[in-house]
RNA sequence: GUGGGUGUAGCUCAGGGGGAGAGCAUCGGUUUGUGGUUCCGAGGGUCGCGGGUUCAAAUCCCGUCAUCCACCCCA
């Protein structure tokens, strides 16, 4: 029995962040709270589908289609055998635009501003970052290209980060151009490689033969060329405006950013708009965040045009840079810890204790009569609020005893009607 | 796919041819009605796995697997 190799399984109380299921819990809190301010509505889909939805979206000869991609046939060919390819996804925003055209959303509402979160698969050598099976958040807005929604996409991806209390990183942009000025683009770059054959390795040729973006994106900067073609040349003016446009709300915004002509990204489906967000703690897998426009994904996949834009981040990634303050809230505190003193109170030890659960408390209590020390000293090793004492005197005279364990404060409380408003009025202080 | 580091108790690690160890954690006692401290004690290991050398391997050699880091790629 074993777990697959860059997998992992998530449980209470690891030592390891990334498998620590109290900070994934606290960590999903703490994102939906900002997609929840923005207003962006959950969208689940599988993380099976078929292949060509990421051939097709993210571009075949691409490295998370090519070489990373889990794909797999059913093994038993009776009525299905249809020769169908599956895979694992490798990233979202394909299966979104695939669900968004398949049940028309894009009809019903005109803008659909939507946020994903799950488990996605990419087959690479695992190291600090980078795992086989990662976890992304991401939001998407379909249906416009006005720039205020770069806007608020971006300010969308900072507040996350700041509800996070990560505080150091960096935002890049730049603006790729339409379809045809990176078709030229891609024109300029082949006859930069070939004047300059004999200084690449073959290897690197064979990617501009290939994709001259890809080479733009991925190889160029193992060179030292002086004038690299760069994306800025072939803007028409409407990307031009675009981008300046953007480079001006971002300052209004006092949102900090730097531009960077290089950026490109290594998937098929971007245009104009991209931006990444890096943090510096991170090791060589410094991106936190990345996205852009994709404009004509949802043509690409026999729909409208349809103006889109979105982001995805890597939680693993996030949860690599939280700090201990966040660390600490998201370990989990026990309201109340119920102490029984005999199996003659047992019964009506365990009474309270579900009247406390009743009213909505976390509460705990053994069930192995250990001493009334241990069950104190579990309390406490539980992280508890407040011990509740029950013996013969308390049964007696049907009362319970409180403590706040972090004061030393006692309080005696009748277990009557008025049990529930008077605990809740104690918490409350 | 390429290169390097590391695999010994739940965790962090020491040991380096002949008795399986420490600290932390866990559990019990100190203490059967008041915790976090102290002190005492206990449980827990195919020394990653397989092979080789040797009278003898956790230790040396080879292989393999896992993991981490870097290249690459990306979130």
């Amino acid at each position: 029995m074993k777990l697959i190799k860059g997998f992992r399984d998530i449980f209470p109380d690891s030592e390891i962040d990334i498998s620590n299921s109290e900070l994934w819990n606290s960590i999903n809190i703490l994102i939906k709270q900002s997609l929840d301010k923005f207003n962006f509505s959950e969208i689940i889909t599988p993380p099976i589908e078929y292949d060509s939805t990421f051939k097709s979206g993210i571009g075949d000869d691409t490295d998370i289609v090519s070489k990373e991609m889990y794909e797999f046939i059913l093994k038993k060919d009776d009525e299905f055998s249809k020769n169908e390819t599956f895979c694992l996804r490798p990233e979202g925003t394909a299966s979104v635009v695939r669900s968004y055209l398949e049940h028309s959303l894009g009809k019903k509402k005109k803008i659909n501003k939507l946020f994903y979160c799950g488990p996605m698969f990419r087959y690479e050598r695992s190291q600090r970052g980078r795992y086989r099976q990662f976890h992304q958040i991401g939001a998407e807005i379909l249906g416009s290209k006005n720039i205020y929604y770069e806007i608020e996409l971006i300010g969308l991806a900072i507040d996350i980060l700041r509800n996070l209390q990560i505080i150091d990183f960096k935002l890049e942009v730049n603006n790729i151009g339409d379809e045809d000025s990176l078709k030229k683009l891609g024109k300029k770059v082949f006859e930069f490689a070939n004047d300059n054959k004999n200084k690449i390795n073959p290897e690197d040729f064979k990617i501009v033969e290939k994709n001259p973006l890809r080479f733009l994106d991925k190889a160029i900067h193992k060179y030292e060329f002086s004038d690299i073609p760069s994306s800025k040349e072939f803007l028409n003016n409407e990307s031009n405006e675009r981008f300046d446009e953007l480079k001006e709300l971002l300052n209004k915004n006092s949102i900090e950013f730097k531009v960077n002509e290089q950026l490109i990204r290594g998937i098929d489906y971007y245009n104009d708009t991209v931006f990444e967000i890096k943090s510096s703690n991170l090791g060589s897998q410094d991106t936190i965040l990345a996205g852009g426009r994709y404009d004509n994904l949802v043509e690409k996949f026999g729909g409208p045009k349809t103006d889109c834009i979105g982001f995805a981040a890597g939680i693993e990634r996030l949860i690599l840079l939280l700090n201990n303050n966040v660390k600490k809230a998201s370990k989990i505190k026990i309201d109340f810890y119920v102490i029984y003193q005999s199996d003659n109170t047992k019964s009506y030890a365990y009474s309270v204790l579900d009247k406390l659960r009743k009213i909505g408390f976390r509460s705990e209590m053994d069930h192995d009569r250990k001493s009334f020390i241990k069950q104190l000293k579990s309390a406490s090793k539980n992280n508890s609020l407040y011990t509740v004492v029950v013996g013969e005197e308390e049964k007696i005279n049907n009362f319970v005893k409180i403590k706040e364990l972090s004061s030393g404060d006692e309080f005696t409380i009748k277990f009557d009607n008025l049990f529930q408003e008077k605990i809740i009025d104690l918490v409350k202080k």
